[in-house]
DNA sequence: AGGGTTTTATTCGACATGGTACAAAATGAG
DNA sequence: CTCATTTTGTACCATGTCGAATAAAACCCT
């Protein structure tokens, strides 16, 4: 944590000519394509017009910077599940249908070929030998199936699902229906197909 | 295709050291580990005992050879999946978990981590820029909900599911719920949890 | 035994990569 | 204006990487 992120820029030396945020985004944006491993800082320069030092200077090394990125994503992508998922007054099946349609827009959202999920697309990969990406993938993961569990919970309390039904269950597959759709999008499943998947799978879900 | 795989291996010229079907294993299981792009030649040499020059004879450059064990790891397991579905005596339920049991030997086969999914893992990062990844892994996806769809078809003629239950639909749940585990494999979920992930998946498939 | 053939082993080279050192540039403070 | 401070831009370096070129080794066939 760095003090006064935004508060007061007024600082001595030279300006920075570029927008740490703005930087960062445009850095996940590559790392989201390509991958941590095949995505070099010459891309991600070129891709912010910062030149390697700056980079560092601002972020840090790779590492740090795909953690970054990662990280950012994860909020960018959970407060959209939150906002889809928090208006009381929808039925379940519309709820977890702006939730799935929500995370199309992002999987197929930029130019160039659909992306999926940079979580499940990128830090999958790299989870197995780096403990910190393995446990900011968990932390996600865990983030959206409690998310889920929650309006589950309250369509029991509201009679839209059977009184024995399982939020907990049902969360999970709701997730699951998010992972398999966020693997197809990299898979080059037409974005149509991934909605009629979600569709299907709402349908079962909710019994 | 080349002549001959394994029929009169009685050649000309020197005799290989190494056999290839074994190399190619142990390729696999550094991809599998590290992912495409930050496995090495160097790594793969060390791992099979083959030098560069020998793997690229028998193997092609790196793309070619993890093209090869990422089609090898499909075929085992998709036979993994077909074994598992074909007792027609087992009820749904128990050919299901057979499944996801069976995956999960393989999830967490190996020394080392956990590591999930080897075309989920790893082929869907390379996906969205390499397109012969991206279609090996669309194969695969696809053959695994065709394989979901037949078993499921069978049930409800007989009347192990409604009448009116859409067997394409739950096989898009049944793969998902193996996707999810496979992710959650290599973020650190430990395998008895998974298991439970199945149980409950098929517990609300199955209806 | 000797030639032909295939594989292995060593070595090389061109290139990309991540990270850093250092000087120039741009600002605020005094 | 001058100096301290912060960022930028260029250049550099050590290392890792892939692929290939070349020579040595091990086998079959005649």
């Amino acid at each position: 944590m760095v003090q006064n992120e935004d508060a007061e820029p007024r600082r001595r030396g030279r300006p920075r000519a570029y927008d740490p945020q703005a930087a960062l985004q445009q850095a996940a944006e590559r790392f989201w394509r390509s991958g941590y491993s095949s995505t070099s800082l010459d891309e991600i320069s070129a891709a912010t017009g910062m030149n390697r030092p700056s980079l560092y200077a601002a972020f840090g090394d790779k590492h740090a910077l795909y953690l970054k990125a990662l990280e950012r994503y994860w909020q960018f992508s959970l407060v959209a599940v939150r906002e889809a998922l928090a208006d009381g007054e929808q039925t379940l099946d519309a709820a977890l249908m702006r939730v799935y349609d929500g995370q199309l827009a992002i999987y197929f959202s930029g130019d160039g070929p659909p992306r999926g999920c940079f979580a499940i697309g990128t830090a999958t990969t790299e989870a197995v030998e780096d403990a910190e990406i393995r446990s900011a993938l968990a932390d996600g993961l865990r983030a959206l199936d409690a998310d889920f569990e929650a309006r589950f919970r309250m369509a029991r309390e509201r009679g839209e699902l059977r009184d024995d039904a399982d939020p907990a269950a049902l969360a999970v597959l709701a997730s699951a229906t998010l992972h398999t759709i966020a693997i197809r999008a990299r898979a080059g499943v037409p974005r149509g197909e991934l909605r009629e998947i979600a569709l299907k799978a709402v349908r079962v879900i909710r019994g």
